[in-house]
This record gives C-alpha cells, structure tokens and sequence, in this order.
DNA sequence: GCCGTTTTCGGCCCGACTGTTTTCAGTCG
C-alpha cells in the first residue's frame, strides 16, 4: 500500500467538512485542517517516515491521535472513522460545502429537508423551486448558488502568477488616477509569491469621499460585481479572476497590509501572540482596550508582538514565527544578487534569437554571464544539437566572448537524460562546456524508483552538473513525474551536482518546499529562466519568488557567484 | 483534536457583507 501525503491531507480534509455538516466541535474541525495543512507540506512522505520509526506526534499540528489516524491511512488506504460518517452522511456533502455561498449550515438543511445529497439533485431541487420554501433561503440564494453550480462544472481553477501579475498591473494603473487615492497595493498570495493565486487582494487608502469603489467596479474587465460595501467590494472578471477590494484608513495600513497579505495560518498564529500580551490584532491595528497602539506599518505591527520584520513570502506559518522570536530569520536572496543565468537557448534549437542578442540582453540586465543550454540532439522537436553542431556552437561562443564586452557567455547545453540514465552526447564533447545542465525531457511515467535510479545514474556521469527542472511538472497541466526527492537530493550532494529552480511561470520546480528541503540538506541550487526569448530572462523573478519562499539565502544559490567562484563549485573531484 | 512564557484543563482569531431577517445567522477570507 502506498499512500502519497496528499490523499492523507484529502481524506482528513474530507473528513473535517463532515464533522463541520454534522455540528462538532469547531476547534475539533480546525485541528483536523491544520493536520491537512501540515501533512500537505511535508517535503517527506508520511510513509517513509514511518517505515524509519519516526513519531509522527512530533510535528506540529500532529497529536497522537492524528498520528494513529495517519499510521492506519498509511498501512490500509483509509480511515475507519471516515468511512462511518461518511454512512452516516450519504452522497456527496462534502463536496457541496465546496460551492461558495453554501457552508455546512445549508447544506445539512438542505439533506436534512429536502434529501439533497450531491450537485444533479441540488439542481434539480432548485429549478422545482423547492429551495426557496426553506427557512433561511430565498430567490436570491437560489439564484447564486445555481450560477455556481453551473461555475463548478466548468471546473475552478487558479491563476498563475505571471497572469496575475498582468491583471494585478492593469488594474493599479486604473486605480492609481482616482482623486484622493494614496496606496494601492497587491496583497493576498500575490504579495507572498506564491506559484498561483485564487483571487486578488487589493488594498486601497485614500480620503473620505473619495469613489475608489466606484472606481473599482467600473474596470472595464469585470464581468460581474459579486459584493459591494463602503470597506470592502469583490467582483469577478471575465477572464475567471476574483478581485477584492479593501479600503483602511491611513492608520491602519500596516495591519490591514499584513491582515490581507497572510497566509490565514500566519495570521492566526500572530494574533494568538497578541492575544497572550493582553493585545486584540485586526485588519484595523493593534489595539490595547480601545487604544490603538500599532498599526500605521507592517514593521509597527510586528514590533508590538516582539517580533522583527517578516518577509511576505515567509509567512506560511512554516515555521518562521519561531525563527523570528530566536533572531534566525534567513535573509532571503533577491533579484539583485542574482549574477547570471545558467539556463537559455538560442535559435540553433528551439530560442528565438542569436548567441549575441542573448548575451546582450543578458548584459542590460545587469548580469556577468549567461549559459547557452540549447537542447541536443534526443530533443528532435527542438532541432536538438549533435556533437558537431555543439561543436560549432562552442567556437562561435569563443569567438563572440572575445569581441564582446561585459558579459560572458558560459559553454553550456541542456543535455537529455535518456531512459537508462546516460546522456544524450559522448563525454568527448561534453568535457568541453563550461558546464551542463541535464534534464529529463521523455518518459515521464516510469515507476518512481525506476525515475530515481535513472536520474542518479546520469549524475554517475562527471560532467552531469545542474538537473534541470527537476519534476518535469507543468503548472495545472502535466503533474510531476515520480521521483524520490530525498534520495536524488542526497545523490546529488554525494557527487557534487546541482539542482535548478527553473524560473519559467509555468514550471518553478524546484516547489518552496523543495527548496527548503535542499537548503536544509545543503544543497545547493541554480535560479535559471530557462529563457527561450530575451524577454523571458526576466522570468528570473519568479524562481526568486519561488526560492525566497524556501527561505534561500544568496549563499545557497549557485548564480550569485562570479564565475570564477561558480567555476570551482562545478568543478567535480 | 491540539497545546502549554498563566495552563495537562480550558482555551482555541476576527470582522465585513448578504440575504432574509425585524436583530441576526451564515458564509467567507
């Protein structure tokens, strides 16, 4: 029986939204949440933790309950006391309380009453009209739940970051004019980076009487206006994207910054520090009684509960509150420290520009050398290289470095892992770049100690550097292939290789908690774009994100080097 | 069900908006 973290984390959070149908103890209903939560971010399998006789009851959120709870998913496929609500509860209410605008409050009433156990009969229950004879339910409610009915079927999803980083654009330009307007600001999962976003959380200061909200609802994007208030309104746009709205006054942006930019865990996690002072923490400040005493600044906020300043993107309640408290806060890598990019490709394969206009693009952004890592030969699609075309490539290289000024370009290629781990290209070409990047780029779906033992077999070769992304996932579209990441992290770190975080939107594997399982291993990892465009160097930004939401420091990244430093970090016995 | 800088028992974050209500419950973030 082998059971991925995530069923774990789906079979509790499954049986949290019963137990909430059937009225229980509301904390009782959290605690099962928050072990979902910290079950789903463990960077190790549950599974092999126990196979290694650890104790489960150590991890935070985990008591010895959940711990026999876990210890029973793992060696039966499921959980006994699941299975009985799930007989006393038929059909699918779980999944109802999924539809916004129907808590477990309606849908118990619902099943209660009119016997309405899935998504077909709540539809059809609906268009008899029946919904509205139920005390609590009107036409309104009836009407909003039928649109999100039919919403759901379409299937929800989340937006990626790029995209959202183009709304969130366009809308603060529209919102920035307003008369009154002072700050305008993302906050939300946007603020926090992570790899994609559900909604928007825009928070606004301005003067009184200032029509911002009008404003607001007005972008010409917005399909429908879900809520409007004077502090807050939500609409939804076109393009399937949640946007809320949040007005404070000026004294209170600190706390309604760090309010809306969370993550609910970290929040509820702050404010139960200020509970414990005596203090009450909302989105309007920090106030002692009725006396404000913080709120004008994040900063303000933090200090009133004896902590320092925490970065967005640390605020998971992973752990950085207690490493906040000790003084041992990462001090997390930027976009400046970035020296270079060590993953690219030109039009020799799939790219779309020169060696030289890379290389120059690279150099306006501020950088000390690039790696061309054009795909070789197995990459067919690509018009991979072959020995003597890299060989060609190789001398062109030279031949630009000398003419070129500020910049270098490294030798490279993105050579592929073929299915019994060897490389692509003989060693008597590979001897000659600067260094590799090495990827597997076809059969995806071999058994996770197959894929294993393949990865680790390329790295068996000498010239095998950086694995590039490492997962091979495609963000919503293609899931990682199997793999055992502690295992090929180790390998790694015993031969001297190398993994990337590929920066590319729509890949950024290495994930956070990837990275920080590397960090925490000492390995070391490479920021690439993987850019097949100039523009798509800057794509360099959000494998920063990613990396800082790992809590990577420039120190355990291999691109904040000069060469000459990175040089001998590649350099293998 | 978890957890401990008051505690091994008794707490557990907090406010806005909507719809259906004459004062609030339910839902959401």
């Amino acid at each position: 029986m082998s059971v991925l973290n995530a069923e774990i984390a789906g079979i509790f959070n499954r049986y949290a939204a019963l137990l909430e149908i059937e009225g229980a103890n509301s904390f009782r209903i959290r605690a099962y949440r928050n072990a979902a939560r910290t079950v789903q971010d463990l960077p190790q399998s549950l599974e092999s933790m126990l196979k290694e006789g650890e104790d489960l009851s150590e991890l935070p959120t985990i008591g010895k309950d959940l711990a026999a709870k876990i210890k029973e998913i793992v060696e039966t496929g499921q959980l006994s006391d699941l299975q009985k609500l799930e007989q006393k509860t038929p059909g699918d209410l779980a999944k109802l309380t999924a539809l916004p605008g129907l808590g477990p409050k309606r849908v118990k009433a619902l099943y209660d009453v009119l016997k309405i156990a899935n998504l077909a009969d709540l539809q059809t229950a609906i268009e008899a009209g029946k919904l509205r004879e139920l005390p609590g339910f009107g036409s309104k409610t009836e009407e909003k739940i039928l649109k999100e009915i039919k919403r759901h079927l379409q299937a929800e999803k989340r937006t990626n970051l790029h995209a959202a980083e183009q709304v969130a654009e366009s809308l603060l330009r529209h919102l920035k004019g307003v008369v009154g307007v002072k700050a305008v600001v993302v906050a939300g999962s946007y603020r926090r980076r992570r790899e994609t976003v559900g909604d928007l959380d825009i928070l606004v200061t301005c003067t009184k009487g200032s029509n911002v909200m009008d404003r607001f609802i007005g972008y010409d994007a917005v399909e429908e206006v879900i809520s409007k208030g004077k502090t807050r309104s939500t609409v939804l746009l076109r393009l399937g994207l949640q946007i809320d709205l949040r007005v404070v006054p000026q004294v209170s942006y600190g706390a309604a910054l760090h309010y809306f930019t969370g993550s609910k865990a970290h929040n509820i996690a702050v404010r139960r520090i200020a509970v414990k002072r005596g203090l009450k923490l909302n989105e309007y400040g920090i106030f002692k009684r009725e006396k404000r005493v913080a709120g004008r600044t994040e900063e303000e906020v933090f200090a009133q509960v004896d902590l320092p300043y925490i970065e967005p993107e640390l605020r998971e309640n992973r752990g950085e509150i207690e490493a906040a408290r000790k003084g041992a806060l990462p001090r997390l890598i930027s976009l400046a420290d970035i020296r270079g990019d060590l993953h690219s490709h030109t039009k020799a394969t799939d790219g779309k520009y020169t060696i030289r206009k890379m290389a120059e693009a690279a150099r306006e952004r501020g950088y000390e050398y690039l790696a061309i890592t054009d795909h070789t030969k197995h990459v067919t699609v690509a018009h991979g290289l072959d020995a003597k075309r890299l060989a060609k490539q190789i001398e062109d290289i030279d031949r630009l470095n000398k003419k070129l000024e500020g910049i270098m370009i490294l030798k490279s290629a993105e050579v592929d892992i073929l299915e019994d781990g060897s490389l692509d290209l003989p060693n008597e070409i590979l001897k000659e770049l600067d260094l590799t990047v090495c990827s597997v780029h076809y059969k995806f779906d071999l058994a996770a100690q197959k894929q294993t033992a393949r990865i680790i077999r390329a790295m068996d070769n000498p010239y095998f550097n950086i694995l590039g992304h490492p997962t091979g996932r495609l963000i919503g579209q293609r899931d990682p292939y199997a793999i055992n990441m502690r295992r090929l992290m180790m390998a790694a770190l015993e031969r001297g290789c190398y993994f990337e975080v590929n920066a590319q939107p729509e890949r950024l594997d290495l994930t956070d908690i990837h990275c920080r399982m590397a960090k925490e291993m000492g390995l070391r990892v490479a920021i690439s774009t993987d850019a097949h465009t100039t523009a798509t160097l800057d794509y360099m930004r959000f494998g920063v994100g990613q990396a800082r939401r790992g809590w990577l420091e420039p120190e355990d990244v291999l691109n904040t080097r000069s060469w000459k430093n990175l040089k001998k970090l590649l350099k293998r016995r």
